[in-house]
DNA sequence: GTCTATATTTGGATAGAC
DNA sequence: GTCTATCCAAATATAGAC
């Protein structure tokens, strides 16, 4: 009797557990949420505690029961940032000519760029006073590097600098297409054409993946 | 006599207006000196009122006898920054030869950027929260990007791409160099072999300036 | 778990003495 | 022309009531 009512008791405390649990994640990522928001409206350093809390129905203080300080917000933030970067990015390529493969990650890349600004900002540059993503945080960005080096080698491109060529362009087609011309063309026009130049120079010199294959 | 004493009068008004004008002159630029100190070391947002003043010697409120705001002080160093740009990148460029030329200019603009990111960064880049540089103050940098233009243009690269492309380019190299190698040389190295794929990708087939002269 | 109240800091900007 | 004193606003963060 007692061990049945112990038993019973734990299993109640077991599932509470779990059912808050689940509720203060869903309470975290809602505020995630609403600081992408205000990150949109108002810049990354426009992030305030007050409007953040005021957004999800909430004063200030109240989101420290979620998060210890305000740069860890923006960790979080740059931890989902780069799992999205990942998952959009770094996805199957399902072909192994490498044009068109490549014509598929540069698009990727310059749409994940261009689509959320202020996210790209975060993970990409260092804009943010004292901020530091911790390692769990950084550890996506890290692999959609390693991800992306792979696809170059997987077409060919062994050349250790290639990488590195590829990084410049692609950056800087975004960001001159944030910076100049926001929610234009001008710049995403000539994705496709750089990436005829950039396969020009460090690619086979007749395209595709003959070179691998022949 | 009473004409000559008046003369002499104006006269010493005027040299006296002379001197407090330069005197004026000279503070305002050690002023701007110091503010890029600052924000070099502390970042573009990270400027404040308080610590400028200290680092010419004098207390905040004295600075509004020379700038009417913050932003006019940022504003003044925008000036500043595109009219060195001009200056540096914008310098004649002694040679015909297509490639010759738009290495140089590419090294020169690499330079730019990479020497003084903070500059870059408040020229290049929209990052502090309600500052739009004056007409004024915006001039030098519209004749920097008319003059690269025109250096395109006089090597027979008359694609209207072509300057977004160079453009695209440059930034993405200088930048990934500030971003991820800040006084290294990891992307420097690569600007010589980004150029030549540019050249072949938007040059004459075969370089050089053969295409305008035959 | 959320609140009020508040501590603390820091910023830009102004008034008025000297 | 520079100062002291101050205003005002906004920010992060903490203490403690409920």
């Amino acid at each position: 009797m007692l061990g049945n009512l112990n038993s019973d008791r734990s299993n109640v405390d077991s599932l509470n557990r779990d059912r808050r649990s689940r509720r203060r994640e869903a309470t975290k990522a809602e505020i995630l949420d609403a600081a992408w928001a205000l990150v949109r409206e108002h810049g990354l350093a426009g992030l305030s505690l007050r409007d953040l809390a005021a957004r999800v129905g909430m004063r200030a203080p109240s989101l420290y029961q979620y998060f210890p300080s305000k740069h860890a917000i923006y960790d979080a933030m740059f931890g989902q940032g780069a799992r999205q970067a990942l998952a959009e990015v770094g996805a199957p390529v399902g072909t192994t000519d490498a044009r068109e493969a490549l014509l598929l990650v540069a698009h990727r890349m310059f749409d994940f760029v261009t689509s959320n600004p202020e996210r790209a900002l975060l993970l990409f540059q260092r804009t943010i006073p004292g901020f530091e993503p911790s390692p769990e945080s950084y550890a996506p960005a890290v692999e959609l590097l390693d991800w992306s080096r792979l696809q170059l080698v997987e077409r060919g491109l062994t050349d250790p600098d290639a990488l590195d060529l590829w990084t410049a362009l692609l950056s800087g087609l975004s960001n001159q297409q944030m910076a100049n011309d926001p929610g234009g063309t001008r710049w995403a026009r000539l994705v496709d054409r750089a990436v005829g130049m950039y396969l020009a120079e460090v690619g086979p010199p007749s395209a595709g993946s003959r070179k691998g294959k022949r």
